[in-house]
RNA sequence: CGCGGGAUGGAGCAGUCUGGUAGCUCGUCGGGCUCAUAACCCGAAGGUCGCAGGUUCAAAUCCUGCUCCCGCAA
């Protein structure tokens, strides 16, 4: 049995998380998580996602503000006597006396194909890039940020229309299988960590609201890569009648355009812009104060007619 | 008590301030035109205007209470 401290946070580590618990060859000790956070409308205090699933189960849940401060949490993790820590989206740097408490080592698991994208925000900045693949990688967790010696790793394709939030699941699928296989592979010594190329590496910084502002004189390509790839946040919006209105789907269209960024056509299908490069046809939005709804529905209520311009 | 918007035929909206026969853009159904169509023309069906009370001769509209939905901010 390998002994194991799994420390994560949202969502994503949620999959990840049920297999260590279920793995017959692991012995799951704890689960560490962020504390309980005001969340939503109305502010109500929420628990993360992993802490829910612990709980579920019955598995040891222990929640910190900051754990590189954390003594009593220090001597918990200290009396378990972890084989391994295992971070994934955890969301906290663990400090060097940390890093030495498993027996082995500490595993983190990272959303890209390092050393590119090391940081907080792969996922999102690789569609934002317009990549055709990306992947998830374990790593030795090192102080430096993904700088630690990569275990295994596993390519993803990134086809044209896929979203951030595919791409999330697709990884929060795939992250269980690979967490074991690593694990197994670093306590039998089968797995020989490697090296990173630290001059191939780049940083993934999160999004902010304002990223998700529309630059109309940006190309089709780069708008609809941006609206993929924050569909849930921080969500590209642009304005139309001084409202701000979200757009959460597009389309290339790949076709002739004037660049004038006016509206060319209203269907069925969507709201087809001339935009710089080619035709961007928008199918999903999410008017300010509105739920999502297709992008035909809203030029219905709204009115929309060829020659109008979003953006204003 | 974080701030705000909303609930009107199947969809998206207008009408509410200034009470008086419920409207727009679509969709659906039927018919026509067409080689053909998601295009065009003609016609029809479909709503107790979120729920409950109140005011009034009269309430989608004014007042009170409730339920549900959503956006923003963190």
């Amino acid at each position: 049995m390998i002994n194991v401290v799994y420390m994560a946070t949202p969502d994503i580590a949620v999959k990840s998380l049920e297999e260590l618990f279920n793995n017959k060859d692991i012995n799951l000790l704890a689960v560490i998580t962020q504390p309980d956070r005001p969340k939503g409308r109305g502010n109500k205090l929420t628990p993360p996602p992993v802490k829910v699933f612990s709980l579920e189960h019955n598995i040891p849940c222990y929640q910190t503000e900051k754990i590189s401060k954390d003594d009593e949490l220090k001597n918990k993790l200290k009396e378990l006597k972890p084989d391994f820590f295992v971070t994934f989206a955890f969301g906290q740097i663990l400090s060097s006396d940390i890093l030495d408490i498993p027996k082995y080592s500490t595993v983190n698991l990272h959303a890209s194909l390092l050393p590119k994208y090391r940081g907080a925000n792969p996922i999102q900045r690789c569609i934002y890039n317009g990549d055709k693949k990306t992947g998830i990688t374990t790593m030795l967790t090192v102080f430096e940020l993904d700088a630690g010696d990569i275990c295994e790793t596993v390519e993803i394709d990134i086809d044209e229309n896929m979203t951030n939030v595919e791409l999330n699941q697709i990884i929060c699928e795939k992250a269980p299988k690979l967490i074991c296989s690593t694990l197994k592979g670093l306590y039998s010594k089968t797995i020989v960590p490697k090296k990173q190329d630290n001059n191939k590496a780049t940083v993934a910084h999160k999004f902010i609201k304002q990223d998700g502002l529309i630059d109309w004189n940006k190309t089709a390509g780069e708008i609809h890569n941006q609206v993929r790839s924050m569909v849930d946040f921080p969500t590209a919006y642009t304005y139309f009648n001084g409202k701000m209105i979200k757009i959460t789907q597009t389309k290339l269209l790949h076709s002739q355009s004037d660049n004038s960024n006016k509206i060319v056509n209203v269907s069925k299908n969507g709201i087809e812009i001339a935009a710089k490069n080619g035709c961007l046809l928008v199918t999903k939005v999410k008017p300010e104060s509105k739920g999502e709804m297709s992008a035909y529905d809203f030029a219905n209520g709204a009115k929309l007619k060829s020659g109008m311009k979003f953006g204003e």
